[in-house]
Formats: structure tokens, sequence, C-alpha cells
DNA sequence: TCCTTAAGTAAGTACTTACTTGCATTATTA
DNA sequence: TAATAATGCAAGTAAGTACTTACTTAAGGA
């Protein structure tokens, strides 16, 4: 792994524990086993770094793919969004530890990547339910709430088992269907 | 308003715009009407401060008086509940900034808030749903991600007339019940 | 061998911040 | 009116922080 990317890591590290004002460029450059010159050789300032950040981890799930699988029935294709959007939400735990911590400081910055998130997300979910984008987005939020107040708020992990649960209380709720089976 | 509670106010609309890193004492004490040195008569440390900021904004909402209602059927009792919880997250958009922006630095502080305010209505919504309260739970964690995805993230306020339907809807959703009539 | 590149070290600059001290001033109260 | 309490002002301290400068070292390729 190249320096610049060593830096770009340990910062995530480090901001996603302290925050943009608590994280220090020192502490950033100890942690990426890197001089503080060096850190600021590769970016020009620590804001600098921070928005190299937020661009690399605001990655959007890929759930595109699972909503073209047409075979699915579509209780089935819920589910499998719904896991695969708790998953990446709770692989991002740190970055969205970021988002929120900064989200005073960059109003503008974090609105556009949710905003891009959440639009993708309610078309599909909406596709899939047949139902209006309004329906659609609470799906969602609902994930959404739940993997906030579990993950982040009481620090508790979802393991694999809850987030099943979950997923198919949610989907059979959003859906008035039971369980695994079609309806 | 005494000179206590007019810095209290003042640290509370600075953390909630800043964080708690980026709001200084200086700040603090302009926006009181006060000198710095008064403030730090009053508060030994801005910490300390924070936690009072904290413990004075941190109130739980009163639904149980809802609940108490009995002569409702149980979808409009969960609209009321749903209602006034809806209400007083927008009430205390503030404060929920600063919960947000401190969680990397507060853990404790704050999950031990919320483990209050979610404990509470897990019993009460599961008890007017006449469910398991990990549904309650998801109902709960439905208003709040919506009312984080709204406000919080997109910024926008959320009106009467959303709130409304929003509410209706979930309940429709989590009771199988349709609008206002009961069933 | 020489030159270029990437990195480190040491030191420092300019600024901010939480918090303090000493003294003067105003308002309250006895 | 005299004493007491609450506040302001000016100045300062100690520590931290982003960021810079000047110089050195080590490694690799031509």
């Amino acid at each position: 792994m190249g320096t610049r990317e060593r830096i770009v890591e340990a910062a995530y590290r480090c901001f996603s524990q302290k925050g943009y004002l608590g994280a220090t460029t020192r502490e950033i450059a100890r942690l990426a086993g890197v001089s503080e010159v060096t850190l600021f050789r590769y970016f020009k300032s620590k804001r600098e770094l921070f928005e190299k950040v937020l661009k690399k981890f605001s990655v959007i799930p890929d759930i595109e793919r699972i909503s073209a699988e047409s075979s699915l029935p579509p209780e089935e294709k819920l589910r499998k969004v719904a896991k695969e959007i708790l998953l990446s939400l709770k692989g991002k735990r740190n970055f969205i530890r970021i988002l929120l911590s900064e989200v005073s400081l960059y109003e503008e910055e974090i609105a556009e990547i949710y905003e891009k998130f959440i639009e993708r997300l309610d078309s599909i979910v909406a596709q899939i339910l047949k139902t209006d984008k309004e329906t659609a987005r609470l799906f969602h939020s609902s994930l959404f709430g739940y993997f906030l107040s579990e993950e982040i708020f009481l620090r508790r992990e979802i393991n694999e088992k809850e987030a099943k649960e979950v997923i198919n209380k949610l989907v059979e709720i959003f859906t008035g269907c039971r369980s695994e089976k079609n309806c």
C-alpha cells in the first residue's frame, strides 16, 4: 500500500473515532507510520485530506443488481435488498460516524452524499414494492433508524440472526406477507 | 432568566451548531451576553457546562399519558403517540445534533440517554400494538430514521401535512389497518 | 558514480483555546 | 449609608494545533 493510501486510511480511522476537529494531523501521521511533514507533502491541508476520505468511503451499495434478478418473487427481492443495505451500513459504520459527527460542519457535502444514496434506494424499493415512493422511503428509513439505534447509539453490534429477523419482520410488515413463502 | 440559565441556553445553541469542540467558551459567553470570566465562575470547565446542557435538554416526551387514555382504539392511540414522538424529536432537533456530533466523544453518556428513551417507547408501543418488543422497536426506529433522514441529513423540515401522512402510513403498515377508521 | 526522488528530523511560526488572576465597577441588601 | 455579592475588563498563561522551512539521509536508476 502506497504512502498516500496509508495516510487516507489512517485519517479515516482517526476521523471516525474523534471527529474532524478531534483528530490531529500529528496523530494521523503517526497512525500512518509517516512523519507529519510527509502528510502535508501529500495533502495541502487537513480539510483536503478530509475530503479525500469522504470521497473514498462514500460508495453506494450495489442493489441494482439484485433488483434486476427478475426471477425472484418481490418479497425475496426485498429481503435481499434489505440485507445488502444493512450489510453495507454495518461495513461503513465508522464512515457513518464521521458523517454524523460532522453533520453541522459540512452540511452541503453530507446532504449531497446522503441524497444520492436514498434517491437510488427509493426508486428501487418502490419498484419492488410496487408502491409510492413515500412508502419506499419509510421502508429504508426503518432500516436506517434501526441500524443507527443499535450500532451507533447503543453501540451494540447487530448479529446475523437479529438482522435476519428484523428484515423478515420488516418485509412482512411492509408487504403484508409472511416469512419465506410467496403470497 | 438568571445568568446561569442564560449561559446554559447559549451553550445549547452553540454546541448544537458547532459541536463540542467547535464551540468556544468565548462565543458561548458572548451569546449569553456575559463575559467569559463569568462563564467560568459558574462552570468550572467547558465539559461541566456541556454536561449541564445534556442534562437539561434530555427530557423524554410524555407518552404515558396518551397510552393511558384507554377510551381510544389502538390505532388512534398509536397515531397520537407517533405524533408526540415526532413533535418531540422536531422540538429537540438541535439537541439531537449535539448528540450526533459527540457520539464518538461521549459514548456512555449518550448511550445512557438514548437507552432510557427507547426503553419507555418500546414497552408503550408494544402494549398498544399488542406485539413483541422487536416490532415495537421497528415502529419507532422507523419514525426515528425518517426524522433523521429528513431533518438532520437532508435539512428539510417535515411539515404538518407530511407528518400526518407518514404517521398514517406507518400506523397502517404496522397495524394492517386503513386510515382513520377502527378495524 | 552522480542524480533524482521520497522520506525524515528539528525547529519554529502564527494562531487559537480553555482557563486564571487582580482589580475596578455596579447593583443589592441590611 | 455601608457592606456584600455579582459582574466586567485587561492581561496573561500554558498548552495545543495546523502548517512551514531548511537541512539531512537513504535508495534506485542511468
